[in-house]
DNA sequence: TCCTATTGTGCAGTAACTGCACTTATGACA
DNA sequence: TGTCATAAGTGCAGTTACTGCACAATAGGA
């Protein structure tokens, strides 16, 4: 197993990107028929035509394979909206988040058939929802700058002037709580798009906005 | 490696309590001084005086032996006293969390050891964290009861009567942030750990209350 | 003293992943 | 058209985490 040798012994060679997608599309329709413990690398190699050598110079580990190579990044132009405005903090800041498409040409039904694949399997979930650590550094700081500027505009009447720390510590808070955010949202998101009660190509945070106020009146 | 026959001849066998600590110690002893990465389970074996297969038979998982056996439990005084409370929901809904010693002569420095090693690596500490996934479930039903009798009790004065299904919603919403929290909490909690900011007993959530007031109050 | 549950071991296997040396097709350029 | 550097792919051998199964040794009560 695991080695190509005995392929069609025509059109070897296809350039990265090509090779890449294979691989993702082996990769979610395997998990979608058997789910993810049953599929080994072996199978995802053999499905697409690839040894395993080659499925890891594509792809760091088997998850990556499933998950494709989307990263979640801040919008530039929204950020600095964000920074001046007085509007619900939260739910601004989820609209910060976007998902990268890296090579743009995505594959449609590749993508949502890797959505209802992911959003089978909660601990896939939540590793693609894990992702958006690698940019809870830029939203700390986005976050620190806001509450900054609000502290300078004395925006906060009661006058209780706040020391930076206090402030970095608060940004810090307000980031994880915009995790926990985050992974309901694509919790949510998942769950209706499983039942069929979400349009495919619908906003991830329709509705949020409303329920984050509730809540958020709640918590005091 | 990993068979341990080479052994002192003398005493072998001791009760599973004690190999289970034996193995703890020289896992937390031997990431302290090499970090989790450059520790294999045979390492860790030798220096306990164990086989590979006893080291399984003991943990689940190389994580899990770093980690210890405490996990997360919901203190169920402090449940119904939260679901009849009018307090700040977050700050109570973090003091709900207890860390129940399963076995519980804890050996203090090894306790305090792997509060070291854990927080030195962040991919444990999170990992760390992910256990309280084990009680969200709970978690969430409590929050929700607490909602729901508010709702009951009119005291959201507002009157815009909420449907169940909204107040589930916003109870999972309400769970995910409060999962942020905690995240928030343990990071703090290692960060001051570490730089000796902290007295080694000191409750983790000091101060949390007042921060959260003021953050919820800039959510708006 | 014998018996049995507890504790521990050896071994063989699977699966994810890595480093290294090597081949082969591709496309650019002389 | 030939040649040549480079991108893309492969084979192989090794490491590490983890599992199932059958078996060995011992503690501790009957």
């Amino acid at each position: 197993m695991s080695t190509a040798s005995d392929r069609p012994a025509a059109s070897r060679r296809r350039n990265a990107a090509e090779t890449t997608v294979a691989i993702e599309r082996a990769a979610v329709e395997l998990v979608l028929q058997h789910g993810f413990d049953q599929v080994t690398v072996d199978m995802i190699c053999e499905a697409a035509g690839v040894s395993q050598r080659t499925f890891f110079n594509h792809f760091k580990t088997k998850d990556a394979a499933l998950l494709g190579p989307e990263l979640p990044t801040i919008d530039e132009r929204a950020a600095r909206e964000f920074i001046v405005s007085d509007g619900p903090l939260l739910a601004e800041a989820v609209g910060l988040i976007r998902v990268a498409p890296e090579h743009l040409p995505v594959d449609p039904k590749l993508f949502s058939d890797r959505i209802r694949a992911v959003s089978a399997h909660p601990a896939l979930l939540l590793r693609q929802m894990e992702r958006l650590g690698a940019i809870e550094g830029e939203l700390r700081e986005i976050i620190a700058l806001r509450l900054r500027r609000r502290a300078a505009d004395g925006a906060d009447a009661a006058g209780s002037a706040e020391s930076p720390e206090e402030l970095e510590e608060q940004a810090e808070l307000i980031t994880h709580m915009l995790a926990g955010v985050m992974r309901y949202v694509g919790m949510r998101w998942a769950r209706l798009s499983a039942t069929g009660a979400l349009p495919p190509g619908a906003a991830p945070d329709a509705g949020l906005a409303e329920t984050l106020d509730r809540v958020i009146r709640k918590l005091g």
